[in-house]
DNA sequence: AACTATTTATAAGA
DNA sequence: TTCTTATAAATAGTT
């Protein structure tokens, strides 16, 4: 919308893309304000320029922070990682300002002491690392059993449901065995079976064809 | 731009409300998305609506996180207060702890050092114990959800397949009621083609039958 | 979900 | 930056 249509790529020109950033920042802010207020939204908008200027919108009644909590809260896949990645920047800021302290110790006291602090510590951070690799693989096991568990389900429906196909297969062929006429629709018929590949063993009580010749046609 | 001019003030009716935020969010985000890569500039953009629908732009090669993070640090507000208040909490007992540490060595204590520094490591730990399991009953919490996913597929499936065999009774029935007309069998199975959505690449070629009848059915 | 009469945003020029 | 303006884009109300 402008003078001309641009493409939506990369404007190379600095001093170009500086002055669409300007007019554009201003009008994606005034939609999300509008968008905010015309439908009672929360939103948050954050904008860096590529010279590094912050740009921001937030809804009235709340802040960033709230919003993006509340976003967290809700994709909550994160949070996992969020935290682990924290937890560990922790261990090394500890580590860090033990190591700082192991350099005090030795110069202020006795070989004698230095080393046994310095062993509690070291103890003490293998711990930790040991209680972030163990919870690390724990959950890794979960996952892995989780996913297997439900494969295992779907290949078992899989069979089970191929089963049936081939039953229910057999069951039309022997019913039209006589009619000459139908062929071309039993054709179609059969490739139509393979539609049961996913039929739930529950289901299959249900699948007994109405009208079919006389004896009793058990699918399960 | 529309129809006519709105005001920019709370639409009151609901469906309108809602149908507004649906084209609305569709267009901001879009013009964050513009935005971004002409300018190459760093966008996030978090939507809620009145229903608590969360609707999110962000900048490509980032994250809201990242962003957030850029964000506090140059605004200086502190978003992470809330989510890590506890572990700056945290932090600043184990700076506590590092200075009293460093009154002591400069005290240069004996026997009586040898106590404190234990309740001292003592209670670091007890610390970040607590921390190990509150991250496990995050852990805990997102395999809880992964579950209900998989549940939920599952349902689906059964759904369809519910679907799937419905049809294909319809039409075994509608095949044997009336054997002179076996057209309306054949529009019937052209539509049940759309039902393989479901099916795994790997069965598909078995399952394809050849010649009808009976010979060369492969059970896959 | 489409359509379309209008309003709004903005590209280019000054 | 800021203003202007021709034109592209978004969208309010309608179907």
């Amino acid at each position: 919308m402008g003078r001309g249509k641009i493409e939506i790529k990369r404007i190379e020109n600095p001093t170009n893309r500086q002055v669409t950033y300007s007019k554009r920042r201003a009008g994606i802010t005034k939609k999300a304000r509008e968008l905010a207020v015309l439908c009672d939204a929360q939103v948050s908008l954050i904008m860096f320029s590529t010279t590094g200027k912050l740009s921001e919108y937030c809804s009235p009644s709340t802040s960033p922070k709230e919003i993006y909590d509340r976003y967290q809260r809700v994709s909550d896949t994160n949070l996992w990682d969020t935290h682990y990645e924290r937890m560990q920047s922790e261990l090394s800021s500890l580590k860090e300002e033990n190591n700082r302290l192991q350099k005090l110790i030795r110069q202020k006291m006795g070989e004698e002491l230095n080393e046994l602090r310095w062993k509690d510590l070291r103890d003490l951070e293998q711990n930790l690392e040991e209680w972030v690799k163990r919870i690390r693989d724990k959950k890794n096991q979960l996952l892995t059993n989780q996913t297997d568990t439900c494969r295992k389900r779907i290949n078992k429906l899989e069979a089970e449901n191929n089963t049936i196909r081939l039953q229910m297969e057999e069951e039309v062929a022997h019913c039209f065995d006589d009619e000459t006429d139908c062929e071309s629709t039993l054709v179609l018929g059969s490739r139509n079976m393979q539609l049961f590949t996913y039929l739930q063993p529950e289901n299959r009580q249900n699948l007994r064809v109405r009208g079919f010749p006389s004896e009793d046609l058990r699918l399960g």
